[in-house]
DNA sequence: CGCCGCGTTGAGCCACGTCAACATAGGTGG
DNA sequence: CCACCTATGTTGACGTGGCTCAACGCGGCG
């Protein structure tokens, strides 16, 4: 294992919620164990599901969304997390200045909506498929024209994607070939912002 | 249009809510538009989300789940409601003698639960994603050997797996073929309960 | 150095998509 | 009642996008 576990708290500023940072790659939490909730404050998290002794991808957390909220109703976690890219939580509760159910009413449509995108990154051609996770990472970091997009590995995306490492890999390729993406250091590309269904074969 | 509305309360019992019955295909709401939360009694309903003026699959509900809270947040709803079988709902509000808070985790964790069941329809080879499709629809009238379950159309099925109509065909054909599925009239099936990977090829 | 995990690339094959023809059920009008 | 129509489902033949298997490059680490 590469990770090392970085725990420390990023943000000095004494008026801020605390942040925890995560390496890609490293686990936030496992399911059944207790904790609480989070925010994402930058890069992606990967929530598993073990069933009948199979890990599976169950979703998919960016910028601003609130992962683990079941804690508060059960005192565990239901998934496992997993930092896709390196990322910074924040220990997410109820905001006391506004009504309980108006907050979580917010974080119940945000899940749903997430959930649609997650489930539209498994529809359709490879391409589009891997288009679209990036776009979804790119929820950060944009302009109009083109994002900076922290790159998990191919095997994440492959498993969010239910695609192989070598298809990844290979649209990847395609993609920075036409230049639709650039790369950017090691796991960082530049992603500029064609219409999706816009690429040559 | 086949199918004509008959939104006749189905319930007489005055202690209970009310109940709105759904034919199968019937759309039960759309997006942007007002309305009331549900809670699903009886058969499925499939949840749909408009992007760049494509219909997409953007969801599944059963026997249990909530669909509709985000009216409550928003006053309108965000998806497309339709039946995918005959089915019941009755209107949901948060029960005054619970804390709204846990009602509404109770919802939220549901919802992801349930998200992370549609994303596994979407994983693997044709036949277990039919399978588990099947599966997720048998949730009532389940006893421990077989349960009875309202078959959608193959269209549905094929856009909630993102398999195409006639793959759905011949899967079913197969699992009906080797015993797995009997049909019980037009639209409905039996379906064994074997474990997933124990099909001959 | 060798080892290991990750990513890349090529060659071949197969599961599923595509296209086409046909079957069946219901609905509608005469 | 039948004749006709349309929506839905079924089955076959064929092509292909992505999977499989295999080889190799690269970087980090003991």
């Amino acid at each position: 294992m590469l990770q090392r576990s970085k725990k420390t708290d990023t943000c000095t500023a004494p008026e801020i919620a605390k942040t925890s940072s995560f390496r890609r790659g490293e686990p936030i939490y496992q399911a059944a164990t207790a904790g609480k909730a989070w925010r994402v404050i930058t890069g992606s998290v990967r929530l598993d599901r073990t069933e009948a002794d199979v890990v599976m991808f169950a979703g998919l957390a960016v910028k601003g969304d609130i992962i683990g909220a079941e804690t508060l109703l059960f005192g565990h976690y239901s998934f496992d997390a997993k930092a896709l890219s390196d990322c910074a939580l924040e220990p997410w509760q109820a905001d006391a200045a506004r009504p309980l159910g108006e907050t979580l009413l917010e974080t119940l449509t945000a899940a749903e909506r997430r959930a649609a995108d997650v489930i539209s990154l498994r529809c359709g051609q490879a391409v589009d498929r891997v288009t679209r996770l990036i776009h979804l990472l790119a929820k950060e970091n944009a302009t109009k024209a083109a994002a900076q997009v922290a790159m998990p590995g191919v095997r994440d995306m492959a498993e969010i994607t239910d695609l192989t490492v070598e298809t990844i890999s290979r649209i990847i390729s395609r993609l920075t070939k036409i230049g639709a993406l650039s790369r950017l250091g090691q796991r960082r590309v530049l992603l500029r912002r064609f219409p999706l269904q816009a690429f040559p074969a």
